[in-house]
DNA sequence: ACTTTAGCGGAACAGTGTTCCGCAAACAAA
DNA sequence: TTTGTTTGCGGAACACTGTTCCGCTAAAGT
């Protein structure tokens, strides 16, 4: 049961939960890209131990970003049965912006090629792709997205349009953003 | 004068054309970020004199990427002429997106937050922006352009949506800038 | 002819991710 | 309890980066 505090066990998912907290404060604070060996410090462990929980780096990133992705899918099962898509639609892009421009790290990762990353990426695929996946089928079929649009592509766009830089901030990413989105409703002219 | 073949520094300028050329092999076959021995073993020379000629990586990668700047430099004075200032900035921009997706390493350059690839960054703010920026300012004259766009964040947005990865290909990304552009244009409709 | 110096090659150093191995403590068996 | 087994742990060690350093050669200078 639930009450086990001095087993082998429960001290291994304590060390465990410890590696997640410091991991996701080193990510904020230097970038998905921090040394494995500082997270295992502040964490208050060798390097080992980081390795026998999560047996490659990519997989803490992932595990840290797990959740919070969790939450955006959450939220678009909130939107999905509002009674304008498009406005859904846009209010999740807002939210999904919003957590890709705090959290900056998760940009970066989701751009990443890295193999290992891979992971997270399918981790897009399964989850928040279905979910915006949603919003977007139903825009379309109200005539308010272009039906070449696809999710995928669209959350793409968006991630990369978030990647900051020095004098290309939040705002700048925000405003582009808003920008796409006019660009991907129906187009009105020709072509 | 130039006819200088068995002098010395006419050696040292022949391994930096080849350190260049092999440099530009290895970035489109393996990417920006290939492993300078690589580069060195491809030039025939040792790593001492890949560092002789640019004492950090990053400079390489500018002085690769820098005549290809130039290029579309040269390509938007040429453009700046045009009697259609918004079918000249589609076409520049264009131009300039064929140019991130075929030599992709680029794309990944231009965003990169490493400190040493600042050059290759204000290398872009010293020429592009401004040759950019002239298109711009006459689109957004000929109220065909949103006067709240800037050269900068355009570019920047559209470097971004070019970056590409699995399931995210070139087209795609062609595709989003055109929306985005799209997006730029003055907005007729409300706020 | 002798000295100086530019250009070069590659060993050596420093910082990454990752693996390996010995150890101590919790558990299982006797 | 005593003995053996397993789990979780720490940190040294390894492989692969960028980067520096130093000795060597041959051209340039005297």
């Amino acid at each position: 049961m639930a009450g086990d505090e001095g087993t082998r066990e429960a001290g291994a998912r304590r060390t465990r939960e410890a590696l997640l907290v410091a991991a996701a404060e080193v990510f904020v604070e230097r970038g998905v890209q921090a040394p494995v060996r500082d997270i295992a410090g502040r964490a208050g462990v060798g390097v080992g131990t980081v390795y026998r929980h999560f047996p490659e780096r990519a997989e803490l990133v992932v595990a840290v970003y797990r959740h919070q992705i969790d939450d955006c899918v959450a939220l678009a099962e909130e939107l999905r049965e509002s009674p304008d898509p498009g406005e859904a639609l846009d209010q999740w892009i807002g939210a999904f912006v919003e957590f890709l421009v705090t959290k900056h790290g998760l940009g970066v990762a989701l751009q990443s090629d890295d193999a290992g990353l891979q992971s997270l990426h399918s981790l897009m695929l399964d989850k928040l792709v279905p979910a915006c996946g949603l919003l977007v089928e139903r825009a379309v079929a109200r005539g308010e997205l272009d039906p070449a649009v696809t999710a995928y592509a669209l959350m793409r766009a968006v991630g990369n349009l978030c990647l900051l830089g020095p004098g290309y901030d939040r705002e700048d990413a925000q405003a582009m953003v808003e920008r796409l989105l006019a660009g991907c409703r129906s187009t009105h002219g020709g072509q």
